[in-house]
DNA sequence: ACCTGAACACCGTTCAAGT
DNA sequence: ACCTGAACACCGTTCAAGT
């Protein structure tokens, strides 16, 4: 007989969410969960059927906060960095969640709709099949490889550590095998990830732009 | 007293890194990891001192594997191609510790090594300062993005599906509002990782190329 | 110095039972 | 239909003890 469900899948989520970004990743737990629901741990398998499901709804979460002007871009190329630096600020609006962004195969609506609109706009420089296929990859490897970048990269900061910290040890390695590493964790300090962001999809965008439209491939 | 060390750490890297590509990930515990090397799990604790660092050993291992042809390229573009090329299929020869690699920020000598090989065919292009740490930034973001994008983006396998499949559950979309996103899938059959690899890195090569060395910024 | 078993505080999930 | 506690097979790690 039909007892109201107690949650919904929404709330679960957000909950996730929450839970995610004010403890970190470890403290995404099934019976963390729960307790934070106010329940037990079995009650959320009458919601999803894994565990690998939760961390499934937080990634929609995330990628489902992007938002960009809903303008008539004269040049395509806009309307690509528009949708690029929304998901962009989506993900690091949510930095205990990036691995979860990285590592889990999404095929929530949330995902295909962005995905749509990023195609559409790349579409408009002429391309179509592998031509399109090969443009999306770089864009959505850019974004997700900066994202992994800062948090993972040789430059990553250490967890608690200081950026000055950071530079400092690699200043002290040997200047005549390490020069430029040197010279970029110095570039580094005087850098923002949003500047770095920008700056390198404009290097891709001008790659795009160069091409013929994919067309001859 | 000195009692000689049972293992080292290398074989205790080889172990993992073998462990992990016949397991996957979830085989990789201090215990089986103990395990394998005939041993408790915590004389592992002789060697490192948490779980965490196992996982760095991987990433150290597979980043190390990377190997290109040491010539005298003429043009800075093939030399960048060729270490980029390096690490990609190092990464793909391990499918199972991409995730590791996506989220570990490792400092091994052979992390060091490879970015310094990189930032100096980059440097070539004239750059330095920021406008090498943002080529490196695109240029690494790519590699991994790729490798990630294969493995966890909208039109990653899942788990046990064959490609007909997939593209099959693209197919069942309305066609009127995820055209562009079917027409990838359809491309993507058509198509293998490495060679959307190579299109997407020539894509950035040309943004790179293109741009004025990255001086003015 | 290096090795290691017992024990502790977790974890996801199966099972069986409740309403 | 939905809820839930007990129990099981794991996990990383602390502790204390061995050589």
């Amino acid at each position: 007989m039909g007892r109201p469900a107690k949650f919904t899948h929404s709330l679960l989520q957000a909950a996730a969410l929450a839970l995610v970004d004010r403890e970190g990743l470890a403290g995404l737990s099934m019976r963390a969960l729960a307790s934070e629901l106010g329940t037990g741990a079995m009650t959320l398998y009458n919601y999803v059927s894994q565990r690998e499901d939760i961390d499934l709804l937080v990634v929609e979460a995330v990628i489902g906060e992007a938002r960009w002007p809903l303008l008539d871009y004269a040049r395509w190329q806009d309307e690509v960095r528009a949708i690029a630096t929304a998901l962009w600020q989506a993900v690091r609006a949510h930095p205990h969640a990036i691995p979860l962004i990285l590592t889990r195969r999404s095929r929530s609506p949330a995902v295909f709709e962005v995905t749509e609109a990023m195609l559409r706009a790349l579409a408009r420089s002429g391309r179509s099949g592998q031509g399109l296929l090969v443009a999306f990859r770089a864009v959505s490897g850019l974004i997700t490889g900066l994202a992994q970048a800062e948090l993972a990269g040789p430059l990553a900061l250490q967890a608690a550590e200081s950026a000055e910290l950071t530079i400092a040890r690699f200043r002290a390695l040997p200047l005549d095998r390490f020069a430029h590493l040197i010279d970029i964790a110095n570039a580094a300090a005087d850098s923002t990830a949003d500047s770095e962001f920008r700056a390198s999809l404009d290097l891709l965008l001008a790659g795009l732009s160069a091409a013929d439209g994919g067309r001859a491939r």
